[in-house]
DNA sequence: GTCCAGGGCCTAC
DNA sequence: GTAGGCCATGGA
């Protein structure tokens, strides 16, 4: 049940030639990237974008910043995110990580060996799977697969991965069918992003999907 | 009013 | 090792 290069390929081919390039993921450092990876836990994006904007309001996208803060004064400017405690004590605690190992910048993580790396992040309260492979490929620029709910969803459905795989072993197929490159993984997350989004929840089910014809037998997916 | 979003942690079997 | 509860806001 191992899809091939060729036809992950096919799909990715397919989710860029509707949206085109999609530039993901959107967030001007890459210290605000990996605090948006955070913030947008379980969470839509339209609510984490009112969050980075309270933060930006109070000069708080900086390690040192969020550190230096009183909690309370965190926690109000990423109330709309929602999981607004939680999220508070997560984005801080990868920020005082940040300063201690390197000196509060990502660009500092990039020199590590990139399983090193991943460990080190897993380790970090607040910072599962997806979080962690999130600041590898979108702040720190390596060549992580990035799983997500959507990946799970449209590849289940198009039968080429059973629905309860797990999360390592869902990245695993596409890191062991894919070239690893950056730019690739990145486009291909973010088509992914775009597809789910616009197609996975809408009715009628697959309408205009760009991966409607690649569907087994045609027919469309639904939950 | 109800459902749920690009998760992750903790607890109980 | 895994199923279930919990965390919280805002839009559909």
């Amino acid at each position: 049940m191992q899809p091939t290069r060729r036809k992950l390929l096919d799909y990715f081919a397919r989710m860029e030639a509707h949206f085109g390039p999609t530039h993901w993921w959107p967030g001007e450092t890459p210290f605000e990237i990996a605090i948006g990876a955070i913030l947008t836990q379980n969470t839509a994006w339209t609510n984490v974008e009112r969050a980075i904007a309270g933060l930006k309001a109070r000069e708080l996208l900086t390690a040192d910043a969020l550190i230096a803060a009183p909690l309370e004064v965190v926690e109000q400017a990423i109330r709309p995110s929602g999981y607004f405690r939680q999220k508070a004590v997560r984005i801080r605690n990868f920020s005082a990580h940040l300063l201690v190992h390197y000196a509060g910048r990502i660009e500092g993580m990039a020199t590590r060996p990139l399983q090193e790396l991943r460990a080190e992040l897993l380790e970090l309260k607040g910072i599962g799977p997806e979080t962690a492979d999130d600041i590898l490929l979108y702040a720190v620029g390596q060549p992580v697969f990035v799983v997500d709910a959507y990946t799970r969803r449209i590849f289940s459905r198009h039968g080429l991965v059973p629905g309860s795989i797990k999360y390592e072993a869902l990245r695993a197929v596409f890191e062991r069918a894919l070239p690893h490159e950056v730019p690739l993984f990145r486009e291909y997350h973010g088509l992914i992003v775009y597809t789910g989004k616009d197609f996975c929840r809408k009715t009628p089910a697959c309408a205009g999907c760009p991966l409607r014809a690649l569907l087994p037998g045609g027919v469309p997916c639904a939950d």
